[in-house]
This record gives structure tokens, C-alpha cells and sequence, in this order.
RNA sequence: GGCUCGUUCGUCUAGAGGCCUAGGAUCCCACCCUUUCACGGUGGUGACAUGGGUUCAAAUCCCAUACGAGUCACCA
């Protein structure tokens, strides 16, 4: 048996599309599967300056989701080259084995020319199919201009007697009509290849036996089939995966459309989320990064496992009722014939719960270091105290228990770590500037003053002997004092709160808050 | 417009002719737990695009229609 090849090939474009990195998973996933190879090849045939920066973000976003490579940039490979644009002798080498066998052909018309052919098939309503002009051309002609080095691109010849069908992995069989094919250009005026063409060398010298990609590219799959057997390459196995949509809607998730996300009810909360957290730890706002990125999610406090099992679950099942998916499972259970065949959006809400299953499931120890950036980062604490504060970052996560869904969470209870706290002004003026409670709070900070040890308990019995002297309801004296000590109207239970914030402390915020309602 | 693909609860999906008065998850709602929030528990609302066939029997097969989407570059 031949040994599975997938690949993935993305452009470097700066950043790493959600939508693609599904992509990218479905192909490792297999391979993973079938104990086979996954390629990594970087698509830079076009125009691109800054390669190695515009790739950072998408070897990162890999490296992140522990998504290894068999092969391809930093690891190298026996069918390299992984860089298109290091590719060229090879692409040039098939162009002109085709022109040779007279399988492709230069083609001296002008853009212009071709331009106007096609406004004039629109004008009569038939579709547009390029006009083999150059194949007309007397010999001497063609001679001619070909010592004179006279501009033109290579196009393939499409065999237009036959038609094209492939067994696709996921949508079964599919064919068109080569007749209606336009010949493609597959070299530049430049020399350099075009995408459709590269691809195809590429596939074939990579030994690629599956081709999993998004589904939009099946209306390239017969110019590439025609292009592989014109070559005389071993056709690889096709599957078209359905595209991810944007969140309510049925069309491509796509980073041209992010100004309509910011206001799309099932996208608004990331967004929202985006511009409280990257401020504070210095990664700019939304603006700059944003849910179609997957540096979002690693930056703002997802973990791989959830966005793993996501991205896993939007397109393919295992059964009727799993949905919590380890990567390891998936693994073992992924197969083709398990995709759907339509379009799926991405659901915020579905990753967000799955998150929130996968944080559970970290040790004490593991949600410390994934806090701790955040708190380091946005100057709540020192770097060098790290011995210091070790021990009280985890009594923290510790009262938070399953409120802490993502690591930048930590930043939701600052007023743990510092000394001045802001108080939610409406909460307080609900909660504490009310008729008894001042009083209350007073007496209370008197009570817990002379208490010998500060514990839960004690703070609890000492709470519910005074409500009862008193004679008022214990949920006066409770949310008054959540107000007073943290600022906010939620957070862990009070007592963790007090103990948390510290006897002192805790005395001294209750003071204030009395203050501020005298004054 | 041509070509191609798709259409099951709001969303992600199960479903390969009888197991389907359509199952799970998520979201939402209610109640319980908790005088916060979150978790957890219980319950609830909610879907086979439409029309024709085929069949004893169709969400499942066939055909049409509608709707949606992708793609039609010297982009990838």
C-alpha cells in the first residue's frame, strides 16, 4: 500500500485564516490517520516581499495547535523545495515538456485583446471561451516572434472532445464538459507559473495522494485533472471539503466581510471581548486581531484543545451523540466519508462551550501558566514575584472554579491583585448606598476585626449572627459587601472574596466604601 | 449569465427505505441548587425547502421547481 501524502499549501499573507486552518486539519488529520505524511508547502509564487514575516503567524498558529509537519519549511523534506518560489526550474521544465509534445502552446494576444473577446461573449450571452488565435498563426510567424522574443503566455491546450470526471471523497462523482474549459494560462509573460499549474507540478513531485481542500476549488479540479494526465502524473484522490461560513450566514467566512462581523449578534462578544482584553496586555484591540485569525484565539486565552475540537466538529461527526473531542480521537476515528457535504458556520457559541469543557480539565498548575502572562502582561503583577505570587494566582483560579473559561479571564478579578479598586457605580449604588446597609457593612467590619482566625466559616457564622440581631435578610449584608470588597456584583463566593482580599484590606475597602456614601 | 455544489431544530450535526410520532450537542426559556455570577441537575420550545413520482413503506431512491453558495484572471 502506498503511503498517505496530504498537504497543505497556504500563501503567506500574515496571518492564519480559521477557515483554513479546518482546512489544514482535515489534511493532517488524515494523514495522521493512515500513519501517513503531511506536507507543508508555502504558496509564494505571486509578489511576496517579506516572506518569512508574512509566514511567522501561520508556522505559529501550527506550532500552537501542536500540528506537526512531515515536511516543509524549517524541516525540509526529499521533495523539496517547499517554497514555490524556489520551485521555478521545475515548473518551467514541465512547461516545456508540454509545449514540446504540443500539449501547450504560446499565446501572442494581448490582455487587451483578450479583454475585448470577453465583453463580447457577455454581449451576446454566450459563455466566453478563449479564441486560439496564436494556433493559427502560419509557422514562420510563430518562428518569428518566438526569436524575437516577442511577450506571451503558455497556455494549455484543453483536449475539448472529452469529458472530466472525478470520484470525489465527499461528493462522490462529479464531471464536466471539456469543451466548456478555457485553455488556462500556466506561465506568465514572466516566466513564472500560475497557481492552478504550480499546483499540479507540485502535487505530482510531492507525491501527494490527496488532495483535501476547501471546496471552492472544485471548479479547478478538471483543468488540474486535464493538467496532470497531460504530464502524465498518477491523478491524486480528491475531496472537497464544504467552506466554513461566517456565523449566521451561509456565505465564506472571510476577512473581507470583518466590518459586518463586528455587528453580527453571534460574532459581537468576541469582538467586544477583543477590544477589553488586547488593550490591556498591549496586542492593539479587535482591529488588530480579530475571530477570523487564529492568533485570536491563542492571544485572548483559548486553548488548542477547544479550538481543536471545534474546528474538528464543524463539517465532520464521529457518531450520533459525541461532541467532546480529544485531538487524539479524532485521530483515530477521522475519515473522509464522515464529512458533510454543506457549508458550516462557524458557531461561537458551540467553540466557547467546548472550551469551557477543556479548561475543566486543566490542573491547577496548567491554568497558573496560563494566567500568569495575562496578569504579567497587562502590569497587575510583577515578573519578579513570580515565588510570591504563585501561591496566591492559584487560590484565585481556585475560587473562580469553572468561571474561569479563558485564560485572560484573570484579568475579570484585577481587584485581588491591586490596591485601588473600580466600583461598578450602578451595583453600588443598588447595593450599597442603600437605606441600613452602610451601618451594616460598619458593624460588620467591627465584627471581623476582633475575629481571631479569618476563615470561611467564621466570616459566614459572624455574617449570619449579625443579619439576625438585626432582623434583616443576609443577602443585604452579602451583596453589599461583594460591592464594597471587589467592585463587582460577580465574582467567586464573598467569603473566598474576603479571605482573598485579606483582613486588612478587606477592612479598609468596606471604610471606603461607607465613605463614599456619607460623602 | 455559464458551469459546479448544496438544502434535517436558530446553530453544529445523527440519519445509507421500515429502528424516526426524527436522536444528540449548543443556544434560548423555566424550575431546582446557590441570597452574586459560574458550575451542576431537571424539564421545555424547536427541523426533514416545495411539488411530483417509485414503493406495502421515503428524511433516506428518481425527477422537477425554489432557494442558497462557490467559481468563471497573465489571484491564490
Amino acid at each position: 500500500m502506498t503511503t498517505v501524502r496530504t498537504r497543505f499549501a497556504p500563501s503567506p499573507t500574515g496571518y492564519m485564516h480559521i477557515g483554513g486552518m479546518r482546512t489544514a486539519l482535515f489534511n493532517w488529520l488524515w494523514a495522521r490517520h493512515n500513519n501517513g505524511v503531511f506536507v507543508l508547502r508555502v504558496d509564494d509564487t505571486d509578489r511576496q516581499r517579506n516572506v518569512e514575516e508574512a509566514l511567522g503567524p501561520i508556522l505559529q498558529a501550527f506550532k500552537w495547535l501542536n500540528l506537526d509537519w512531515d515536511e516543509g519549511p524549517e524541516v525540509g523534506g526529499p521533495h523539496g523545495p517547499y517554497f514555490q518560489s524556489e520551485r521555478g526550474e521545475l515548473y518551467s521544465a514541465a512547461v516545456e515538456k508540454l509545449l514540446a509534445e504540443g500539449k501547450a502552446y504560446r499565446d501572442y494576444d494581448t490582455p487587451e485583446q483578450i479583454q475585448a473577446d470577453r465583453e463580447a461573449a457577455q454581449k451576446e450571452k454566450r459563455p466566453y471561451i478563449n479564441i486560439r488565435r496564436s494556433l493559427e498563426l502560419p509557422e514562420a510567424t510563430l518562428k518569428q516572434y518566438e526569436e524575437e522574443g516577442r511577450p506571451a503566455v503558455v497556455r494549455f491546450l484543453v483536449p475539448r472532445d472529452q469529458k472530466v470526471e472525478i470520484e470525489d471523497e465527499i461528493r462522490g462523482h462529479v464531471e464536466w464538459d471539456a469543451s466548456l474549459i478555457s485553455d488556462p494560462v500556466i506561465q506568465r509573460t514572466d516566466g513564472t507559473p500560475l497557481y492552478n499549474f504550480a499546483t499540479v507540478v507540485d502535487d505530482a513531485g510531492m507525491k501527494i495522494t490527496h488532495v483535501i481542500r476547501a471546496e471552492e476549488h472544485l471548479s479547478n479540479t478538471p483543468t488540474q485533472v486535464l493538467l496532470h494526465q497531460a504530464l502524465g502524473n498518477e491523478i491524486p484522490t480528491f475531496a472537497h471539503i464544504p467552506f466554513v461560513t461566517a456565523p449566521g450566514t451561509t456565505k465564506k467566512l472571510s476577512k473581507r466581510d470583518l466590518s459586518k462581523y463586528r455587528t453580527n449578534p453571534n460574532f459581537k462578544k468576541m469582538f467586544d471581548r477583543a477590544d477589553q482584553v488586547f488593550p490591556m496586555i498591549g496586542l492593539g484591540s479587535s482591529e488588530t486581531l480579530n475571530p477570523v485569525m487564529v492568533e485570536y484565539y491563542e492571544k485572548i486565552g483559548y486553548l488548542p484543545a477547544g479550538v481543536l475540537n471545534s474546528l474538528a466538529r464543524t463539517g465532520w461527526s464521529l457518531d450520533d451523540k459525541t461532541e467532546i473531542l480529544s485531538l487524539d480521537t479524532v485521530i483515530e476515528h477521522f475519515t473522509l466519508d464522515r464529512v458533510v457535504k454543506n457549508s458550516a458556520a462557524l458557531d461561537p457559541d458551540k467553540l466557547f462551550s467546548f472550551q469551557s469543557h477543556w479548561m475543566s480539565e486543566l490542573s491547577l498548575e496548567e491554568k497558573i501558566d496560563g494566567c500568569t502572562p495575562y496578569l504579567v502582561n497587562a502590569g497587575i503583577i510583577e515578573e519578579t514575584a513570580e515565588n510570591v505570587e504563585h501561591g496566591f494566582i492559584g487560590s484565585v483560579i481556585l475560587s473562580l472554579g469553572d468561571r474561569l473559561k479563558l485564560f485572560s479571564d484573570i484579568l475579570d478579578v484585577a481587584y485581588f491583585f491591586q490596591e485601588d479598586i473600580a466600583y461598578s457605580e450602578k451595583d453600588f449604588n443598588k447595593r450599597v448606598a442603600k437605606e441600613g446597609v452602610p451601618e451594616l457593612l460598619t458593624e460588620y467590619s467591627v465584627r471581623i476585626a476582633e475575629l481571631d482566625e479569618f476563615t470561611v466559616e467564621n466570616l459566614e457564622e459572624t455574617l449570619k449572627t449579625l443579619c439576625e440581631e438585626k432582623e434583616v435578610s443576609t443577602g443585604l449584608l452579602i451583596h453589599g459587601l461583594r460591592i464594597a470588597v471587589t467592585g463587582s456584583p460577580v465574582g467567586p463566593g464573598v467569603y473566598d472574596c474576603l479571605l482573598l482580599v485579606g483582613k486588612d484590606k478587606s477592612i479598609e475597602r468596606i471604610k471606603a466604601a461607607v465613605n463614599k456614601v456619607v460623602t
